[in-house]
DNA sequence: TGTACATCAGTGAACGCGCGTTCACTGATGTAC
DNA sequence: TGTACATCAGTGAACGCGCGTTCACTGATGTAC
């Protein structure tokens, strides 16, 4: 049950009624209040020692309350896990769309898929542990359920736009794909973006995976005694995937 | 002390005398057998639990010794740890070069990277846990000693050498980097390769964090519902990264 | 070749700790009439 | 407006489990003379 997407306040309570912020009783305040609490906490302890050994108990003692209290909030350990995963892509999410839409108004879709990278590598770097929640390797033990796909593909959709508003344009320069890869290019775009040269839609998921990719090796330390200029580094990396997209301009 | 790679039956022994197989004592060659014995153990049960809680009782119970036993060949957890860790970095540069030695005697720079690259996934697909152990997120409250690093530089050791020799062979492409990224690029390629132009080096450091990108993305399970034919989308991916570095052939 | 001694592997008990989850309960807050 | 009842948050004890590491010990294997 708790484990939704937090109800943001203004919206209608379990009730039905709307619940303004001054409607809502005491009780409803206090419970998005600890719901928060136990969450900031839990993340607060991710960074000390990851999302394998997240635990109740710790969280607990850390707010002065009695471990059995947070089943209150959440129904399990996995529930809790499962909203700071969502939490997180939406962070995420919410930080790279913001990042767009400070754009100038004359700016290019390859100037725009650049802005993003850099929105997603600077969230990464500021939430270095919830981004290895939702980014890293798979918790044991745990597997998501449906409710984190809408949140974990918001950063995707985000750059399918960027492409397609460029493709309406002529922005794009047709990539080229070998014959092999025709039939899963084809699939791959009508599945998701039909309106996209299959092309396009294959060169833009590998860009995604590759994105992900030197963001990975920043973050656990695999530029380590290599790369140092990391910022100048990871632009033009940036570009260069705008670039392999087909995002002339 | 057991964490130092295994010592491979010929080379010699604690005593400095030549050992061959025969000449080693029963007791030397059962240190070997059950120090394998405790890697492969935990290896499997990396599988099912996850490198955060490897736990060492687990894999006494599971080879039917008391806990305490272990110590004689692990001093503790950590060591261990780094001992598969070692090890998994030495299979998997040893699949990549062996690959490599594989090749045609006429195979281009071109499709000798493409083979490494197909030879690194096949290897994470196959060895999924040993792979998310030395590319997935960090052990919490591990840190790798620096005796890992010799083994973690294989793959990529093998990448520069394929471009190397096709640089010495004018089959590289000079790719083109910004005016910012220039003193970055000088000095990366002043550390690692200094016969190698800058612009290679930056190209091959992000080509190589992008490869594991690609394979991160589909052995973590980003790729479901979106790539199915992941072989073909891969292969095309690697060939594109070759292209990227300025490998032409 | 035989013997005394040193080395080593493995035992079993213990220390001190942590975990997720359940359950019956108390007392405060909210709701319906 | 006041009261009876329902809802809910939080308590504290308990269940049953697991962990890494230390330690004194036994008995087998290896070594030096």
């Amino acid at each position: 049950m708790s484990t939704s997407r937090s109800t943001p306040a203004g919206r209608s309570g379990p009730t039905g009624r709307p619940a303004s912020p001054a409607a809502r009783g005491a009780r409803a305040r206090a419970r998005e209040e600890i719901t928060a609490a136990i969450k900031d906490e839990a993340r607060r302890q991710l960074a000390d020692e990851g999302a394998a050994k997240l635990s109740l108990r710790a969280v607990a003692r850390e707010l002065g309350m009695v471990s059995s209290a947070l089943y209150r909030y959440f129904p399990s350990r996995d529930d809790l896990l499962t909203a700071l995963i969502i939490d997180a892509y939406d962070a995420l999410g919410e930080a790279a769309e913001r990042a767009d839409a400070a754009r100038e108004p004359t700016a290019t879709a390859a100037r725009r898929w650049v802005a993003v990278c850099r929105a997603v590598r600077a969230w990464a770097l500021d939430h270095p542990h919830e981004y290895t929640l939702i980014y890293g390797s798979p918790v044991p033990g745990y597997t998501a359920p449906m409710d984190t796909v809408e949140a974990a593909s918001r950063v995707g959709l985000l750059l399918i736009g960027i492409v397609r508003e460029a493709y309406e344009g002529k922005g794009v320069a047709l990539p080229r794909i070998p014959p092999a890869l025709r039939p899963e290019a084809e699939r791959i775009a009508a599945d998701i973006a039909p309106d996209l040269p299959p092309e396009v839609m294959t060169a833009l998921i590998a860009a995604w995976a590759q994105l992900f990719g030197l963001i990975g090796f920043e973050l656990f330390g695999q530029f380590n005694r290599v790369v140092e200029d990391r910022s100048a580094f990871f632009d033009h990396a940036a570009a260069q995937l705008a670039h392999g997209v087909g995002l002339v301009r």
